[in-house]
DNA sequence: GGAACCTAAACTGTCGACAGTTTCCGCGGG
DNA sequence: CCCGCGGAAACTGTCGACAGTTTAGGTTCC
């Protein structure tokens, strides 16, 4: 996974504290080892990685732009709750953002976008757990938005794809028809890879419209997911 | 102007230096008061706000989220440099939100929607200076997002909407042929305002993509000009 | 005259501290 | 047994300081 998160961030890229912070606070929202709605203070995270106030603030800053924490009106934070009308508005947006980047992405294939889409695809085919389909699936359609080469584009995906993982996460709690999500996935992406590397943009687009359809009904039916109980510290 | 940038800010909205900081540096900014590639220190902005640095860091974070400032891998900061492509870049992702919010709007079009946009299309009809128009031209511009009540999708208007207050005011300086501009915005917003009231989303939407490509050639045009050479401190 | 160099100034990243608020929790009153 | 109250604990916003690094300028050496 060496693709997700690790370009570009805001302050200096690498050997900075808060990066480090953002990683690891991020993994655990997204594994919901931290719940939602649980609080997050600032010397909470300060000792538990050890360091000062300073990068922790910072970190914080990061994860509420990708949208992974919320600042209340007095300033605290906490692990944000997506409802189902969340994941219908980050489904939406996915909706305008995603089509036109693969038809961007249709006309600039090339092969070594292919490999990168097919490593990620034979990943895929080898995936055991949901956790790892997931994951799989929002690197995907990661590598398709940074192929854009459409730089806001490729912010705006930065700033929602963790909110993503966190959605899927949640879902496959509720329900785990494993193995069949796997493999719509996969042939779903093997038909978009394929139709890209054809060349027709508006076709690819198509496609990509009807990959992202396919959610529909999931959502549809989640609108009677009830968010979970804040569970503080 | 109570709209553009008053609501919920990052962390706790109200009286906090940041924001104070940041609404100085953004207007200062956008007003080509501090000049595109120009160097900003943390030291410089604490000691002109009478701050420490605490909070200009903050606020350099939030500057450089809306796309008005960038980090370089040292972790110095200057103001952006919007180049030709950066302002097709812009566009494009606008030609992918607008007309999907336009969309929702018509859905959810009332009588408050419908006399804020009366307000803006009146202050527009007496503005003086360009400057003035093309602000209330992205006040126009924002109404419709904020109004579509997709977070995500206002979220994303929000990271960008300076850099377009930026660029028009960068273009305005290039070529600067007033009292058409005005007149030509002005047709293009009662057109959508009407239509828009009169229910037929798809149509809104076409209307839509068509204000936007009224910028088409103006791009197009731009494709010669020069990013001003930066000046420093 | 120009290039490499060396030193001084400037800047970022991080830390610990403090004041003002908000939240928590147990205690007393009803 | 529930509610309101008061003090203690916890937190955020901000500040000043320091170390390590980068930039800038002047200087020396070809």
């Amino acid at each position: 996974m060496p693709l997700l998160h690790s370009p570009e961030r805001a302050r200096s890229r690498k050997k900075n504290l808060a990066h480090r912070i953002v990683d690891a606070v991020r993994r655990e929202i997204v594994r919901q080892e931290l719940l939602p709605g649980s609080k997050i203070s600032e010397p909470m995270l300060a000792e538990a990685y050890g360091v000062s106030r300073a990068p922790v603030r910072e970190a914080l800053l990061q994860l509420e732009r990708e949208g992974l924490v919320v600042f209340d009106a007095v300033g605290r934070t906490r692990i944000v709750e997506m409802t189902p009308e969340d994941f219908e508005d980050l489904f939406e947006l996915r909706m305008t953002l995603e089509p036109a980047a693969v038809e961007h992405v249709t006309n600039r294939f090339d092969t070594s976008l292919r490999s990168r889409l097919e490593a990620n695809i034979h990943a895929m085919a080898g995936a055991a757990s949901l956790a790892e389909v997931s994951w799989l699936d929002v690197e995907f359609h990661t590598i398709l938005m940074e192929a854009s080469n459409r730089r806001r584009l490729i912010a705006t995906w930065r700033a929602i794809h963790s909110q993503l993982l966190l959605w899927l996460s949640t879902m496959h709690q509720a329900h785990a028809e494993s193995a069949k999500v796997r493999d719509i996935t996969l042939a779903a992406h093997r038909r978009l890879a394929r139709i890209m590397a054809g060349g027709d943009a508006k076709q690819a687009r198509a496609e990509a419209v009807k990959h992202l359809s396919d959610w529909r009904p999931v959502i549809a039916g989640m609108a009677g997911a009830r968010p979970r109980k804040g569970a503080s510290r």
